[in-house]
DNA sequence: TGTGTGACTATATTGTCAATTCGTCACTCA
DNA sequence: TGAGTGACGAATTGACAATATAGTCACACA
């Protein structure tokens, strides 16, 4: 089991070709970055990408098997954001339920954040998941991952109980994490995210701690 | 605040016009439930109700402000469903994590039936949710009321912590229902509801036991 | 006065068809 | 041989006219 470290970026790995380091790639994703997050991923066409880079949109299909692949690019660097950053509270040298306290907010926030200021770009979380993009599924896992990682330090210290089954119940753990980053949950309920992440943190680490 | 009885569907009152009971309206709730079940709210017109019935269109709206009133109508049936078995368990005279697990199961199962049996009605739940309608705020203001009946008494017969706020904890509570019932949630992962919501109910009682 | 509707308007949806988009393939060229 | 593309077919989308739908209102009638 490969351990994510501090500074990886989750790349996608489905739908990709040619060399995984080449400009006209790197030029790919800026220029799918920039009009997915200014049209949205539906209204940007694979044209769009090629005009803006100066190519013919077969060109693209060199480096991605389809939109969806440029797609899952993008949505990979988005949920990767988020991702360094549980990374880092989860490595960082601290008792583990403030880690997991903090990885609720944090996730939150930054996810409220994405609402607000990048709309186009948490559109296309949610037609990831809709899909059931690799993406998606690999962003789950890596949660989950760093949830085992912070659960098992705490079990380890004394901290948390030892009772239940560690995977079980960071499986319990990551799935309260979707309430507080779910794109379909936050159009539903814009106001009191941090709160809400603040409560269920507290109910899930009463949960997790020592009797 | 009124305590849902055990015999309680809860009733739509948003959209709701001329006498609450009369054979028209049960009429129109009837072929709605028939037609909203077999073609979904949004392929099923009124002119469909009003022509099953064999009535004008202009009629249906003496008993319903909107087309959306009548499908609140139907989703409150719904969601009704659901809603007196978890009374029914909340009220039991049984431990009380035993009827909070007992609840996160029940909710589970019934919303996947409903998901593999009746898919549109499964819909209906989706619109409400994503378009705001008050029967879905009912819907989970009424959950959390059965939650907090329940943890209240937990609390009272020194089975669940006391320190956290009953409301806040409650809240949070609430809020993992979603994981197992959501209709965007069902959808995207098809596999292991029940298993998830034992997993869930797990984490959540070590949560709300005493120390 | 309760039951019921035809006619109507504003808006939304659908049907039709041309235009566009996605993705592939055989090819070019330096 | 790496970088790049024009032409193409199948599927999708956009534009716009035609039609349908949601909802209202003034009225009828027993």
């Amino acid at each position: 089991m490969k351990k994510p470290t501090a500074e990886t970026v989750m790349p996608p790995t489905a739908g990709q070709r040619g060399p995984a380091e080449h400009d006209r790639r790197a030029q790919i994703i800026e220029a799918a970055d920039a009009y997915f997050r200014h049209y949205g991923y539906n209204k940007t066409t694979v044209a769009d990408l090629a005009k803006a880079i100066g190519l013919s949109t077969a060109y693209i299909y060199k480096f991605f098997d389809s939109k969806q692949a440029v797609g899952e690019a993008i949505c990979g660097k988005c949920l990767g954001i988020i991702l360094d950053e549980l990374t880092k509270i989860a490595h960082a040298k601290r008792p583990a339920d403030e880690r997991l306290a903090e990885m609720y907010i944090s996730i939150a926030r930054e996810s409220e954040r994405r609402f607000f200021h990048d709309r186009r770009l948490h559109d296309i979380i949610n037609i990831a998941r809709a899909s059931q993009w690799q993406i998606a599924k690999d962003h789950q896992a890596a949660v989950l991952e760093l949830i085992l990682h912070v659960v098992a330090e705490g079990r380890a210290a004394g901290e948390f109980e030892t009772d239940s089954s560690l995977f079980k119940t960071c499986n319990a753990v990551a799935e309260t994490f979707l309430l507080v980053w779910h794109p379909v949950l936050l159009e539903e309920r814009l106001d009191g995210l941090e709160e809400r992440a603040a409560e269920i943190s507290a109910l899930v680490l009463r949960g997790l701690r020592k009797k």
